[in-house]
DNA sequence: ACATTAAGTGATT
DNA sequence: AATCACTTAATGT
């Protein structure tokens, strides 16, 4: 156990009191994962927390079509602020987590997490910091999901736009458009430079010609 | 010729 | 993706 009292001393030593180190040295199950195991699935009742200490795990969400999509990665240090949310809010998880190298962690049991956050002020600020660079990470997706999308929103917009007309050529300002879709005209110009260039679309002052209907 | 508006570009957050 | 700053091109008066 002292390769994991040194694990656990180098990972988190620097974040959390002595005195709460020794509890968890107490009460945390540590575990071995190895490479692409589901550490945590959707669906699955959240009964400990994740500390980990080596390794890394990929925090994915599934849609219907079981497509995934990774949402972030965690390392050695951090915790899954999801799991935290799931065991505060007694939910089930809402995410899988996939171990990507070979993993060792310290499970928390979910009971003692709430009784830490009061006693000890370490507990609280490791908590609140992880939530806040993990929501900062979120919207990192998010703004990238966003904007591999505005393309095909764009192009499918044009299509609608030249079918209601009844006419491939479209007449409306780059700026007009950025409007309609609610984002920025350069953003548009650009989106609509590189449609162009794919030979979708062919463009001109006040007009875009539709070529792939 | 000058002003206005549309569109393109590079850099930055 | 959004915003800024700036350039270039097209048009109107």
């Amino acid at each position: 156990m002292s390769d994991f009292n040194t694990k656990l001393i180098s990972s988190f030593g620097y974040l959390l009191e002595g005195e709460l180190l020794k509890e968890i040295q107490e009460v945390g199950v540590y575990k071995t994962i190895s490479k692409n195991e589901i550490i945590i699935d959707v669906d699955d009742a959240i009964k400990a927390m994740p500390l980990l200490l080596t390794g890394a795990i990929k925090i994915l969400r599934e849609d219907e079509n079981g497509d995934e999509l990774v949402l972030y990665y965690l390392e050695r240090g951090d915790t899954c602020a999801i799991t935290l949310s799931c065991c505060l809010g007694q939910t089930k998880s809402k995410i899988r987590a996939v171990s990507e190298t070979e993993v060792e962690l310290v499970m928390i049991p979910k009971q003692k997490m709430a009784d830490w956050l009061s006693a000890y002020n370490s507990w609280q600020s490791f908590i609140l910091q992880s939530y806040h660079s993990r929501v900062n990470e979120l919207l990192e997706a998010v703004d990238t999901i966003a904007f591999l999308k505005m393309d095909e929103r764009l192009f499918k917009y044009l299509k609608d736009k030249a079918m209601v007309t009844g006419n491939d050529a479209i007449y409306t300002t780059h700026k007009q458009i950025s409007e309609d879709l609610h984002t920025s005209r350069v953003v548009i110009s650009r989106l609509l430079k590189k449609l162009e260039n794919e030979g979708k679309i062919k463009l001109s002052r006040n007009s875009i010609k539709v070529i792939e209907l």
